[in-house]
Parts: C-alpha cells; structure tokens; sequence
RNA sequence: GCCGGGGUAGCUCAGCUGGUUAGAGCAUCGGAUUCAUAACCCGAAGGUCGGCAGUUCAAGUCUGCUCUCCGGUACCA
C-alpha cells in the first residue's frame, strides 16, 4: 500500500492459559514492536493493539487443573503477561481483553450482522449431553478410552497419551467430566462459516494481489489450505465460558473462540479510542489504513484465510500483510510445555532483567538476539552460546566499545564537548563515513518497510562497525600526541570526534525501534530529548550541536559470562529431566482405575497371546503403519500396527510381542489386520512394545 | 502418501528476472595497535551451493528424478 493515511498493528493475542516462551516473543511480539516504534519514531498515525484471548475450552480445563475458577485464570495469566509483556519492553498502544463487556458486545455484533445478512450456514447435529449438568458437552469435557492407544486419560478432542486427534463419538465408554455420568446424545443447532464460498475471493486476493508482497512461506501454507478444500467453520459451540450466541434458540452456547478472539482487535482498537478520546472506525473502515497482522505460522490460516472472510462480509478492511514467523527451537530441540523444554519469558526476566547487573540493558540483549534468530524464512535456534556470542561479540564489542571510546575520547581530546566540524579540513574518510551514516538511514528503512528486522538491526550494527573503522584510520589518540608540534591537527581530532559523536547519535536513532532502553540511555549520555530520536532526524549531522558538554560515558551492555550461560543450560536439562522422571502428580485417590470395573469373564473376553514376528514391512503411503507377519504358534497372521515412527520395519523381525487375538479384523489401507500389537506409551508419546521378560513360546496365553 | 516451506563456509544467513575467481557477520588462526568492556583495526584460512541427470556458450540460480529437515493433512484399533 503506498502512503496509507494510518497504521494499525496487531500482534498475536496471547491465549491466558500459561505464562508465554521467548519462542512466542520472538514469533510475533518482538517484530510486532519494532515496527510500531518504527512507525511512531516516523510520526506516523499507528494504534499497536493486543490483549488476552481468554476464552475457549482450555480456560475451564486449567482452571480444573490448577483447582480454581475460570476468572481467576484469566485474571491471573492477563495480569502476568501483561507485566513480562511490559518488562521486555513491548509497548502496546493498547492491551485488552476478551472477557471484558465491551469485546463482548463487538462480537455479538459482529455474528449478529453475518447471521443477518444470510452469511452463516446452520447444522443440526448430534451431540452428547449432560442430562445431570443439563448442558451440552464440549468435546474437552468428554473423556473416556483412547481407541488407538487404550490409554484412559482420552478427551473428545484429543488423547492426553497418544496425542491422537479424536472426536468424541470415538471414544470407548464416554463419560461426562461434569457428572462423571454418560452423556446421552441429543440434537443440537450450531451456525457455521461457509469458508468454500469464498474460495474465489481468497484465490484472487491472496494468491494474485499479493503474490509479491507476502512471504512465500505464508502465501505458501494459504494456497496449501485453498488447494486442500474449505469446510465450513462451527462459529458456536456447546459451552458455558464465553461470548453467549446472541439469538434466543442460542441458549447455553457461545461463540467458538476462534471467531471471538480475533475480533478482539476490534474491540482493543476500540478501547483505545475511548482511552485516548478517539475515533476507532477509520482503523477499521476506511481503505486508507494499513492493517498489518503479527503472528506465528501456526496462526497463518486465522489471520489470511478465516478472519480476512469474516472482516469482508462484515465491511472491514483486510490486512494488507501478515508477516508470519516459523518457529523457534530450544537448544537442539522443539520447545515444548510439556516436556519443560522452553525459555519463559518471566524466567528470564527473573534470571536477567531483575537481576542487579540487569535492567533494560538484559531487556535489549534478549531483543537483539532474538531479532538476530528471527525465524523470518525457517526455522531458528535459541541456544545460550549463540546468545552469549551475540551479546558479547556484537552488542558489547561492536556497539557498545564504539560509543564508548567516542565518549571517553571526546572527553579526553575535546574537554567533554561536542567540538566543531571543520568543513575546509575534511578528507576523504570523513566524507565516506558521512556518506555511510546518510546510506545507512536509507537501508534500515528500508528493511524496517519490508519487514526485514534481522537485516535492518544488522546494518545498524554494520554502521557501529563502520565507526570502529573510521575511527580506526583516523586515530585521533596519535594526532593528539603530534598535536603540540603540529596546531592544525586539532582540527582533524575535532571533525573525527564530531563526525563519531553524530554517528553515536545516529545509532541510538536507528537502534531505538530495535533497543528502546538502549536507545533511550544514550539520549541521556548526549543529555538529548527523546526527540532527537525522531526518524526524520536519521541519516544527518546535526542531531548534537557544536560546544555542548555531555556526560560522563557509562558502558551500554555488560557482557554475558560463561557460568550463567553454563548455569541457564543446567537449568534447562535439569528441568526437562524432572518432568521426564517424575509421573504426572499423582492425584489425591491414588490410581481409581478411569474405566468402570469390570469382572474376571470381561477380561476373560480377551483373548492376549504372545507371538513372534516373522517378517515386517512398512505399509507405502502411511507414515506410521507397519505390516507384520506373526507367528502364533499354531497359525500365522497378518498385522498392521501404528508403530512405525517409533520401531523400523528391520528391528521389529524376531522380536515377541503381546498380540489381542480375538479382536475384530480391521482393514488398514487395504491390508486386513487380524489383531493387535501391544504398547506402553509414556508421557512424550514414545512408543515401548510389551513383551515377555524372557523369550517364551510363540502362542503362549497371557493373562 | 499428498500439499507447502527449507537444505549455500564450524554457526547464522545474503545471493533479483541464469553470466567474470560463490558473498557477509560471528567463531577460528596470524598480524598490528592501545582511545576503548583483553575491546577495536588489518589479513588469512574455510564451501564439489543436499545428491544425480538434463537444458544452455554459460546454472547455487531453469527442468526432471532423488535424499533430508520443518509445518499441515491422510493412515493409527
């Protein structure tokens, strides 16, 4: 869009179940912020909104888990990100909620306007109830067996063992996690998001306008989604905690919370129009203003394909980009919640910015390194040396010793004040450097426009490198030394001193979308208004004028030491290792079998034989599906088994396994399979065959 | 399996519509220097551009096949 009247940013909304990783800073927040300071510094009409997304089912099931409301986990989980949030220096215009009345009454106007203008499909279904808790059952509050894996601890949506996606009608003995009483299944009406409808809209808008100016790992995954066929969306669902269905026969449901959540953009804009006694509707309305969507990939589909829809039929404009990040892994690994690999935001808060020698120096370390990793075209790694390497081989030695030696040596060479610029004297180093700080402006801009952060903070640091080499050739320490024999040197040493003491001020310029409190520390070095900081000043000479005195250097960065990197990465093997050792906490009744009891001739109804695997093979097009010949002693059978991400076909050869011999044969990819192949699942989802201690005779009963 | 995105120096990445000896930063090694947080500066070394074949006067850059990593999706009794 070419010099849009206004700018409206949105960042991700962080869902209020858990404190969020620096994986989540470095996806959507960090860019997010670097570009509206960008836009700020260029005075431009921007709003940077963000909020809590605290609806959905996961809200009620933490809130099970951790013994309490709903409305104390969201208070909880808002207050704590809305603080790291600000402890890392994200500054929101704007940071909202959805619980709050006023996102409420949004989205029910905006479901109210679809449904009236014919835009929502409705279904009839069946779907289980709770005849006890007289409610409709989401699919989280269903649990029951696992079909595939056995497991007990399986929901209607998914099972905590295996991982598998599931809906409840799969499960074996469904139970209501309400009543604990079976559910009955019972009609029920929800409004749907007839997505396929616009397939042609989506095509031309994703696929042809903006085939050029969005990231092709984001226009990629979209055409992956259109290609793949739009179903129609459920916009309501069968739950009590959220945005109620504003229609009478809607009673007891609500709005599924991916069609409320991003509406709270709408309703944070508006919050910050009534804060700051404004109009909110031009950032949504009018074709004037730049709408730009901060996320990670795994929200490439809300924000390109599903909320743009929604946005269309409700007369909004649609973000004229989306630069959606990949993913950011963990010392070699994926970060992950529940296997405790991660970096929180607040533990390093904790660990750095809280910290004595901390404060918003660390704040800035994380956000250099961070934007230095961004995952922008793949996926990235965060490990402690990398970071202790930026910090100390970039930040300290480059950055920080340059406005250093600036300083020490203007106060030494030029008695702590900036001296002149003698124009007559100039040489051809101290016109390329000039030439550099005006080229540099250009180029970080440039960057900054295309969403290129990593690029644009490195030529920031380029041109600090680009001062070392000046000052390099320059040497004003050695003409001060000739300074006595030869008067007119002084004049060298006071346009080498200008010309740094200019390009300091340039730094903290162009540094500050990346390092506020960097950028704000060196203002108060030069004793400069945080106006000087304003873009329009970039790229010139005159931001520090001639004889005025400035403070005493103090040092930007401290340097990262090997022992709190070593002590980080303990603290990180230590604590995945825990949560691998130690089983989930056992709950106050210990092990009350989740299944109802049975009695010896149910189980007698099992027929459990071990068997010895002949030969094995992988089943072709199916990533997890072994075929097995096993012998039972007195037969053999065919087998096909989900084992195949954890056990290849080669190792499985001569093994005994537990076979269930009785089961009904099932046909798998067009291979009937006369049984099943035991396992132990633990909590990562590995895979353990159960087997015999010692080998025994194939057929041998196991009971 | 299908769809999408990657695989370029030890590490992180640039390389647009094909064109001279494939680039940068960090790390490494050597040198020089002292204004500076043993910092800076100069220099060197380091790559059969995942592999194979093809198109072309010319391919990291185009085509086909193949291997591998990351997502999504199907298979999981």
């Amino acid at each position: 869009m070419t010099d849009p009247k206004r700018y409206l940013v949105t960042a991700a909304l962080p869902y209020a179940n858990g404190l969020k990783h620096v994986g989540h800073l470095a996806g959507a927040y960090i860019p997010a912020d670097i570009y509206a300071r960008y836009l700020r510094a260029r005075k431009k009409d921007v709003v940077f909104v963000c909020g809590s997304d605290e609806h959905g089912t996961a809200i009620p099931i933490q809130a099970k888990k951790e013994n309490t409301t709903p409305r104390a986990i969201i208070d909880k989980y808002h207050e704590a990100m809305k603080q790291d949030f600000d402890d890392l220096s994200i500054q929101f215009d704007v940071y909202h909620r959805t619980s709050e009345p006023l996102h409420h009454e949004t989205a029910r106007e905006f479901f109210t306007m679809l449904h009236e203008n014919g835009d929502l499909e409705t279904k009839e279904s069946e779907q289980y109830y709770d005849e006890e808790a007289a409610t409709f059952l989401a699919d989280r509050y269903i649990k029951g067996t696992c079909p595939n894996c056995g497991s007990d601890r399986a929901f209607g949506d998914q099972c905590e063992t295996c991982g598998r996606t599931l809906s409840p009608d799969e499960l074996i003995n469904p139970l209501s996690t309400l009543s604990g009483k079976t559910p009955v299944k019972k009609q029920t009406k929800h409004w749907y998001l007839p997505l396929g409808k616009h397939e042609q809209f989506l095509r031309d808008w994703i696929l042809r306008d903006h085939k050029d100016d969005w990231r092709h790992t984001v226009s990629g995954q979209c055409r992956s989604w259109i290609d793949g066929g739009l179903q129609s969306r459920a916009v309501t669902r069968d739950l009590d905690w959220g945005v109620p269905v504003p229609l009478e026969e809607a009673a007891g449901k609500v709005l599924y919370v991916w069609f409320d959540a991003p509406i709270g953009y709408i309703s944070a804009t508006k919050q910050w129009a009534l804060n700051n006694n404004r109009d909110w509707k031009p950032y949504w309305y009018d074709n004037d203003t730049k709408l730009v969507h901060f996320v990670g990939k795994d929200n490439i589909v809300f924000h390109c394909i599903i909320f743009p829809v929604m946005l269309k039929l409700h007369g909004n404009i649609l973000p004229d980009n989306v630069p959606a990040n990949e993913f950011l892994n963990l010392e070699g690994d994926k970060m992950s919640t529940s296997r405790n690999w991660k970096l929180d935001m607040r533990d390093y808060i904790n660990d750095f910015v809280k910290k004595d020698n901390g404060g918003g120096q660390c704040v800035d370390m994380l956000r250099y390194y961070l934007t230095q990793i961004a995952p922008e075209t793949k996926d990235s790694e965060f490990t402690w040396k990398g970071f202790q390497d930026a910090v100390n081989s970039e930040l300290v030695s480059i950055f920080g010793n340059f406005v250093n030696r600036t300083f020490v040596l203007m106060h030494k060479l030029c008695a702590g004040k900036v001296p002149k610029l003698h124009e007559a004297v100039l040489d051809d180093n101290d016109k390329q450097m000039i030439a550099d700080i005006a080229a540099a402006k250009e180029s970080v801009e440039n960057c900054l426009e295309n969403y290129r952060f990593r690029d644009g903070l490195f030529q920031v640091i380029d041109l600090a490198r680009k001062g070392n080499q000046y000052m390099q050739k320059k040497e004003p320490w050695i003409l001060a030394k000739q300074v006595a024999e030869k008067p007119e040197l002084q004049q060298q040493i006071h346009n080498c001193l200008h010309i740094c003491l200019q390009l300091t001020a340039n730094l903290a310029l162009l540094v500050n979308p990346w390092l506020p409190s960097t950028a704000q520390k060196m203002c108060y070095m030069m004793k400069v208004v945080e106006k000087m900081l304003d873009w329009e000043n970039a790229g010139k000479l005159k931001l520090l004028s001639v004889g005025y005195a400035l403070r005493e250097p103090q040092l930007l960065f401290r340097k990262i030491e090997d022992d709190e990197i070593t002590y980080q990465v303990n603290k990180l093997k230590s604590g995945a290792l825990q949560t691998n050792e130690t089983p989930a906490p056992v709950p106050e009744k210990p092990a009350v079998p989740a299944k109802d009891i049975i009695q010896f001739d149910d189980f007698a109804k099992i027929e459990l034989k071990t068997a010895t695997v002949i030969s094995c093979e992988k089943v072709p097009k199916a990533d997890k599906l072994l075929k097995l010949e096993v012998d039972l002693g007195t037969e053999k059978r065919t087998i096909v088994s989900g084992i195949a991400l954890h056990y290849t076909a080669e190792e499985m050869v001569g093994k005994q396994v537990v076979v269930v011999t009785n089961l009904a044969p099932r046909k798998m990819k067009g291979i009937e399979s006369q049984g099943m192949i035991l396992c132990a699942e633990d909590k990562s989802g590995k895979l353990q065959l159960v087997k015999p201690e010692n080998p025994v005779d194939p057929g041998s009963n196991v009971s």
